[in-house]
DNA sequence: TTGAAAGCGGTACCAA
DNA sequence: TTGGTACCGCTTTCAA
């Protein structure tokens, strides 16, 4: 802490000027060659200079160059990202991500290698298997479903390759890391907000994909588990599974509302909620039953605007992509182990903040994604 | 498009391999000097060449080695940091936002200078010129009042130094970007979380710091404009200056309970909440009141998870240095011109996610920050 | 207007 | 076990 004048003061960060491999042999009097060979801990060094050359790397706060090294190694970082066809309003952008994250990158050359495959769980597994052979360094993907998907991942890792799980995780696999929303948090919030509007007590019911992927049933257990502390007011219906098909989570929705009791609020914790919505506008009770969705994506725009739906859960998709490509690379590049899993808040989007995520949708945009 | 397999496809996203500098010479028969002035449309190339190199270029597909580049140009970048010693629960996490960016920077060494002063409006004028004589190439900064500073700014722009602004704007300067949350959002938020949760009307009142600060006013025309349209039952009381005065927050808070009609609901605008919230107890009217209102502390946190305090308004200090940095850096050294005005969307916490933003408090993360 | 060549900071090979 | 050096692709200076 420096202080400068008389209430104005000053904090310098660098710790001192970086110091190259170069600094290091001129100050110990050996040359570059056995100071690169024992940073790398290559054989052919003596213990003692060895122990010399490190000492001397910390205490000049050496910094090796990124440039210099994949210039010489040209090394051109090859990374594939394999997401699912479907579900585009969430993938697009989350591809979107992991572009604009690639292009911010200098330094280092990156390949990106987009594959895709129809639908989450299915194609995901064959696509892992006819990829391994194909070269790259590391590896973005939302595992599906997680038993299915363990040996593939297991084959990846024994074969070097770096997987970064994005959206989803799966875990006890032998991923390097995870990005994801709190999807626990993420349900907890639905449960707060129903119990809000909904203060005079009824049922809730909890509609999702498929309890078999980690993310659905962390939010089931979220939900749940806030629904019994905030809003004790409120029931649980038994849980509708639409394993992500429109026609199946519209006639659920249709029989749900035949039931007795109605529900008086819904929390869909899946993109797939149009179907759901659709049935809700053909028995009228649009507007009548509070309905908390996830994501956004076009159709949904009015339905916020008319208040049809108290919320929508974003789960932002273009920094989960940004994120995930950065934690990436970073290991790569720089060897730095990231931590096993990074939670993204979910951004709560009312009437009164739509319009700050709406821009988003066209095309990637900072503003929001990194935020 | 390339489909690989049934129903797996693939999108490979580079053409073909990439030719250099040197295989465009060659094969034009001229010298690679040339071939590198024709590219970045240097002085003293004919149009003739410069054309025929452009084409070739297009031709064998010439993609530049960013490694040898940065190597080459050994960047060096030196980015003055100036925020106020006050306000820490801000714009410490700013500052780490700040370095973390700095850190997860590849290719280009960064220089912070991180520069202090008393307070916003008090002393930074003087540090901006006492500093303008001093070598770097961006600066990141808050301005107090942009009236007083806006000389300042100017003769910075003229010093040939990238400006940009951070938490809060000065409008009309000759700064080169702005990165901000959405203070008319941040009300309107606000307003909704209150109209939800007081479906039976009555009347709220807004406290703020100062109304001649243009985030501050911004703040009250969101929450004026929302309670119209989203919570018509709710009424304005007259607003609350406390001039960032604890003591004059707390006096104004216990003359506001004292008068009829009392409000049902309180948005406090600025981070200065403690004293109204100190009030409120005093009167036993805490949790009574709804009360929304603005940042995170940790003093905050107790009245969150009692549930006395409904929501907060989070203008993640974190994030909004990450972005100030990745603004200016990619600027400097791409010469990518920004947007003039980013605006972040705030996060809203409540109980069930408040958890997700505690990490953040002590240190720098990542998760939360980014997203 | 153009060519030739020196280096940026590492890595890797060959000679000592 | 070490030292010396060529080279990765590009930028830039100096000479032609």
């Amino acid at each position: 802490m420096l202080w400068v004048g008389y209430n104005v003061s000053a904090v310098k960060q660098t710790t001192s000027e970086p110091a190259g491999i170069k600094e290091i042999a001129k100050s110990l009097g050996i040359s570059i060659g056995t100071v690169d060979r024992a940073l790398h801990a290559r054989e052919g060094v003596s213990p003692r200079t060895r122990a010399k050359v490190l000492k001397m790397a910390e205490k000049l706060n050496y910094k090796p160059n990124v440039a210099a090294r994949s210039l010489k190694l040209n090394r051109r970082v090859r990374i594939a990202v394999h997401l699912p066809q479907q579900i585009q309003s969430f993938f697009d952008p989350l591809r979107d991500g992991v572009r604009a994250a690639a292009a911010a990158t200098l330094g280092v050359t990156v390949d990106l290698d987009f594959r895709t495959y129809p639908r989450l769980g299915e194609g995901d597994v064959e696509l892992m298997e006819a990829d391994v052979a194909r070269h790259f360094d590391g590896i973005i993907l939302t595992p599906g479903n997680p038993a299915a998907i363990g040996t593939s991942l297991q084959r990846l890792a024994e074969h070097g390759r770096a997987v970064v799980c994005v959206a989803s995780d799966a875990p006890r696999s032998s991923r390097l890391a995870c990005i994801s929303v709190d999807a626990f948090v993420s349900g907890g919030i639905a449960a707060e907000l129903l119990g809000m509007r909904l203060p005079n007590g009824g049922a809730v019911v909890f509609i999702t994909g498929d309890l078999s992927t980690l993310d659905h049933a962390d939010k089931l257990r979220g939900f749940a588990s806030s629904l019994a502390t905030e809003a004790p007011q409120l029931s649980l219906l038994p849980t509708i599974e639409s394993h992500e098909r429109p026609k199946d989570a519209y006639q659920a929705t249709l029989d749900l509302l035949a039931r007795k009791p109605r529900p008086a609020g819904i929390y869909i914790s899946t993109a797939n909620s149009l179907p759901v919505l659709q049935a809700l506008e053909q028995k009228r009770l649009l507007g009548e039953i509070q309905v908390i969705t996830t994501d956004l994506f076009p159709e949904l725009i009015p339905h916020i605007e008319s208040r049809k739906v108290l919320a929508t859960i974003y789960q932002r998709p273009f920094t989960q992509g940004k994120v995930a490509f950065e934690t990436l690379i970073r290991f790569l590049v720089e060897g730095v182990k990231p931590p096993p899993s990074t939670k993204l808040a979910p951004h709560i989007v009312l009437r009164s903040n739509l319009g700050l995520f709406l821009n988003h949708l066209s095309g990637p945009d900072e503003s929001v994604g990194a935020g």
